[in-house]
RNA sequence: GGAGAGAUGUCCGAGAGGUCGAAGGAGACGGAUUCGAAAUCCGUUGUGCCAUGUUUUGGUACCGAGGGUUCGAAUCCCUCUCUCUCCGCCA
């Protein structure tokens, strides 16, 4: 949620904002429900005034007839109030379902356009591997050396679920230990988070759990949701917590499943790990001041460059635009991992992704700072995946394959592995 | 799962229909005292919203959350959530 309290000042502004991402907002109706609600407040509260003020007065003793009047005058305000705030009400809930749709301000640096062929490529890492045969795509690797079981899981779960077996096992778990420690060593937090949350946490990260399009599998009866990311249980975390400046920044590493619906989402880069149901992912997050979140914007994405390099995976970074921001985000950078296996001859594919949500989310959970002089304000909340496992895995398996279908372990995780390839 | 107790401001803690935005204490901040400090004394010390102003002022709301009773609710009633104690069960 954007501080409404601008919407007039900032129309032109938002409005802009509003049509770079492509999406359709009515600001004048909800101005005009901004107006409607100002002037229903101050009738309202100009009525509690008189009624306070007159149940003030049958405070002392006094005659039965002065008495009388007071209490009718005083049922009579009761009345008028109530059907005031009956219309209040309703003024509100519009108005703030409404002005709850309108996405944050976008980074000025952030290139505008509609789809995700508008993204900025701001810079790649590492050679694209030439192999002196045909590369197979990870469905193919992980199935011959019987670390991937898709067939299974599609009986047993359905389409766009896997068993991981064997290495493939001790691979997630690498992963997952490796991406734990270097986090570690920058100082982050770590955290196994809950798979579940509640929906108005997962509301108030921005994600919208109901509906036919929505990412987010609701449980019944319960008003929790399985989460899509960690992001959801670490924001969570301190919803409706003030800090205080000193604490601030305040890293956390979460580890968790992810849970997605993906409905409506079948296509050809469907296939295999790449969109799933379930996999599991390590995230950042991080909870600062406006002044620190650019800079820790930057650290984020430099963290998540080192980790893929570590791994020696050829990646290239995008600034996403306006038009695949998200709402909830400023800015965002995705890193892109070189991947042979998909489409015709290696493509690029998203890995991760992190955003500056500015005080976007912070107004919606209620987490504020106090400064040192003693001002409220909301913090900024950013976060930023470190490792995706199933997709890290795609990656791995398709850059290091041999051409007898065996994988050379990259040399950062063999020791969490204990071998050094994977072969049949 | 069964039985009981509780939830008040930064913290502890009073409060039992109007005099309560809330006693008292602690802490923090400002000041006095001191060469300085401790101790002592004096003062200040929550947040949201609406309007107004632009380093103000006024109003309103908030005593776990949501409803209700009443002219008037921290105080009475209902529902929910959470915490604690005891018993049972369990990884």
């Amino acid at each position: 949620m954007i501080d409404l309290r601008e919407l007039k000042e900032r129309k032109e502004e938002i409005g802009k904002n509003i049509a770079d991402r492509g999406m359709k907002v009515d600001l004048d109706l909800i101005i005009e429900l901004q107006n409607q609600r100002s002037l229903l407040l101050q009738q309202t509260e100009a009525l509690r005034k008189s009624r306070n003020e007159n149940a003030k007065k049958m405070k002392g003793k006094m005659d039965q007839n002065t008495r009388t009047a007071l209490i009718e005058e005083g049922k009579t305000l009761k009345d008028r109030i109530s059907e005031i705030e009956e219309t209040l009400k309703k003024v509100e809930q519009q108005y703030f379902s409404l002005a709850r749709t309108i996405p944050n301000y976008a980074h000025p640096s952030a290139p505008v356009g509609a789809l995700d062929k508008d993204n900025l490529e701001i810079s790649s890492w590492g050679e694209p591997a030439s192999f002196t045969f045909t590369p197979k795509d990870h469905v193919q690797l992980g199935e011959q050396l019987d670390i991937i079981d898709f067939e299974s899981a599609t009986r047993v779960s359905g389409p766009k679920f896997y068993y991981l077996k064997n290495e493939g096992v001790l691979l997630e778990l690498a992963l997952q230990r490796y991406a734990i420690d270097i986090l570690q060593k920058h100082g982050f937090i770590l955290t196994i988070t809950p798979d579940i949350a509640k929906e108005e946490i997962v509301e108030g990260i921005g994600f919208n759990p109901r509906g036919e399009e929505s990412n987010i599998y609701t449980i019944e009866g319960t008003g929790t949701c399985l989460v899509g990311t960690a992001e959801i249980t670490l924001g969570g975390y301190h919803a409706q917590h003030q800090f205080d400046e000193s604490d601030l920044p305040l890293r956390y590493a979460g580890l968790s499943h992810c849970f997605r619906r993906e409905a409506g989402g079948a296509g050809q880069y469907s296939k295999g790990l790449y969109r799933v149901h379930q996999f599991s992912k390590l995230e950042m997050f991080v909870y600062c001041t406006p002044e620190m979140s650019d800079e820790i914007h930057s650290q984020l994405l430099s963290i998540e460059e080192e980790i893929f390099r570590g791994l020696g995976i050829p990646y290239r970074i995008v600034d996403t635009c306006t038009g695949d921001l998200g709402a909830p985000a400023y800015r965002k950078f995705d890193i892109e991992a070189w991947m042979p296996g998909r489409g015709e001859s290696g493509e690029y594919g998203e890995v991760t992704s992190t955003s500056n949500c500015t005080d976007y989310q912070a107004r919606r959970l209620n987490v504020k700072y106090k400064t040192k002089e003693g001002e409220t304000r909301f913090v900024h909340l950013l976060n930023g995946t470190a490792i995706a496992v199933s997709r890290a895995i795609v990656a791995i398996l398709e850059n290091f394959q041999m051409s007898d279908g065996s994988i050379k372990i990259p040399s950062a995780l063999v020791p969490y592995m204990g071998i050094t390839e994977i072969r049949r």
